[in-house]
DNA sequence: TTTTCTGCAAACTGTTTGCAAAGGC
DNA sequence: GCCTTTGCAAACAGTTTGCAGAAAA
């Protein structure tokens, strides 16, 4: 990351959102900095409460109406995608230009995986454009083990 | 209706849930009994307060706990598959044998349409089979807007 | 100085839980 | 009669909203 030229720091996500946020008319706030911080920062899709836990442990906390508004704002730029991953749970995950994918979710651990899959995005690519439905955009999630639970499982499987 | 054979009736989603339903060692509640005839008669998925409301109106009221209980047991030997479509809203739906199915959901006018796709599904159980993941379940969910609203979209747009 | 942004607390909504009464076996 | 199921009401969790003060332009 230090090693970053200019032209590569200019087209981080961090310097889109704060351009289209100027664009769209938003002043720079306190809470809307911090949150794009941490979004920019970010490796995995987190909850409301888990952002909020972190920002209040970096002694930087924002009200939690605060977080709603701002990643509310952030989804309607396409500047954030809203995933959710049952029971009722939204996360949050911001959105790289060139890095569309989806989601394992697993039920033992509750631990996400990104995955991409073109012949995935082909059979959905070719579904929207022969359906009657114009379809904008969509969601997959895949529900399992990971990797790690499997091994586990195994594991006392083999010890009993 | 009234014309089938045993066989067929046999065969009928509601049948196979009150079999399963006993060999997993429930009893036949009132509750279950009407729920179970509300499921099977149902064309598409339906929220909890959707079917609270329903059936109030048909004076066999079932207290909400007692509806989520009953399609938690269902969810739970695959009688039932509950989606999630956004705003943290869970859908119910009964598992026909051999319909599996992913949901169009319309962003404008909130339908929800079923369908089917080959190719999607070999993709996912190709991705299932090679991924160190143990997929168990998955869901699609495509966004967009439907023929109708897209329909009406383009009506407006053509006499403007 | 005007307008937006923020934090707080209260309100809401969908869901879950504890408990006493009703009902199946 | 024992144990499950049910309904009610209260508790909960995530999310939204109203409002007064702080902060940006």
């Amino acid at each position: 990351m230090e090693g970053m030229t200019a032209t590569e720091r200019r087209s981080s996500w961090r310097d889109r959102a704060e351009e289209r946020l100027t664009a769209a008319g938003y002043r720079r706030g306190g809470a809307r900095t911090v949150l794009l911080d941490l979004l920019d920062a970010q490796r995995c899709a987190r909850t409301v409460l888990e952002i909020e836990d972190e920002l209040r442990a970096s002694d930087r906390a924002v009200g939690r109406a605060s977080i709603y508004r701002v990643l509310d704002e952030l989804e309607q730029l396409h500047l954030v995608q809203r995933i959710e991953v049952g029971q009722g749970i939204a996360r949050y995950e911001r959105i790289a230009p060139d890095h569309h994918h989806h989601h394992l979710v697993c039920q033992n651990c509750g631990v996400m995986v990104p995955f991409t899959d073109d012949a995935l995005e082909d059979a959905i690519h070719r579904l929207s454009t022969g359906a009657g439905f114009e379809v904008t955009s969509h969601d997959v999630v895949l529900y399992g083990r990971c990797a790690d639970c499997r091994a586990a499982a195994d594991a006392e499987a083999g010890s009993t």
